[in-house]
DNA sequence: AAGGTCTCCAACCGCGCGCAG
DNA sequence: ACTGCGCGCGGTTGGAGACCT
């Protein structure tokens, strides 16, 4: 027996979101929770499959979610996993928070690969081109991961650095130019060098992975607590933050607005 | 200005896995 | 053990906008 399609393909609307699809998720996720997605079309009174709702939710709507081009620290950071996990993009993106896998897999097809190759690094091996068309080349990505032998560990500022024995030197002595500026970025960047190298779910990540708490003291609304940490609501403009009855962050919409203005103008 | 090409990214598709019955 | 369901993942596609000639 095959596989039953995820959805009733009759009468299921593909392609691009409206901002009153949007509208709709977004109301019921905040009322409900993320449930069954498969009721959730139904539920929440739209025509799309179950996994057109999940995928919107998580790599377009969801609050946590950060905006805009990778960080160069952030580009790096993906680099490093992807050399040590291949195309686990889920993997990557867990350890950079506010990034989605989606977002880091396409980052990674039309910059970073682009980036490697002109540098002369092969994007799916991480080793340099010339060496491997002299070497008879195998398999998988992890065939070509470090081995955790020849990493080299430092401390430095209680996050611990690690590089390759077969690098000449250290990483701030390797690096020069872009480079040595993306690994001083990293390295300053403590949150990012711990998700890095411990094996810990990135805070951020762990905000959204259940219902939101709505029977929320503080405001007394019924609504989470998101000024804090949710700059994704300031992006609501694009189907009026006012729809969701959110009137309470006037001050900080119309900080999003300069922002997001600011943005469209290449600020 | 117009047409062609390229780039980027949101969204889709199909598969594999885990779980429940 | 088997089957079906639901979810998540990774690869791929298609369209809009940017860029080039």
């Amino acid at each position: 027996m095959g596989r039953q399609p995820c959805c009733d393909k009759l009468g299921v609307k593909k392609g691009p979101w409206t901002a009153e699809e949007d509208k709709k998720l977004i109301n019921f996720i905040l009322t409900n929770g993320q449930c069954c997605w498969r009721a959730v079309p139904k539920l929440a009174g739209l025509r799309r499959c179950g996994k057109s709702c999940r995928l919107r939710w998580t790599n377009y709507l969801r609050p946590d979610l950060k905006r805009g081009l990778l960080t160069q620290a952030e580009e790096q950071l993906v680099i490093d996993l992807h050399a040590r996990l291949g195309n686990r993009w889920s993997k990557i993106a867990a350890r950079l928070p506010g990034r989605t896998d989606n977002e880091i897999k396409n980052h990674w097809n039309t910059h970073i690969k682009k980036k490697l190759l002109k540098m002369g690094i092969d994007p799916v091996t991480h080793e340099p081109l010339n060496k491997q068309l002299s070497s008879h080349d195998s398999s998988s990505p992890a065939d070509h991961l470090p081995q955790v032998d020849n990493i080299h560990q430092v401390k430095e500022n209680g996050v611990t650095l690690n590089w390759e024995e077969n690098s000449t030197s250290s990483p701030a002595e390797n690096s020069s130019g872009e480079e040595s500026l993306l690994m001083n970025s990293i390295c300053s960047d403590v949150y990012l060098m711990n998700s890095m190298w411990l094996d810990e779910t990135p805070l951020m990540d762990t905000l959204w992975d259940s219902t939101p708490k709505l029977e929320n003291e503080n405001n007394g609304m019924g609504l989470p607590m998101w000024e804090d940490n949710c700059p994704w609501l300031l992006d609501c403009q694009d189907f009026g933050i006012h729809d969701f009855g959110f009137n309470c962050f006037s001050q900080i919409e119309s900080n999003a607005l300069q922002t997001t203005d600011m943005d469209r103008k290449g600020l």
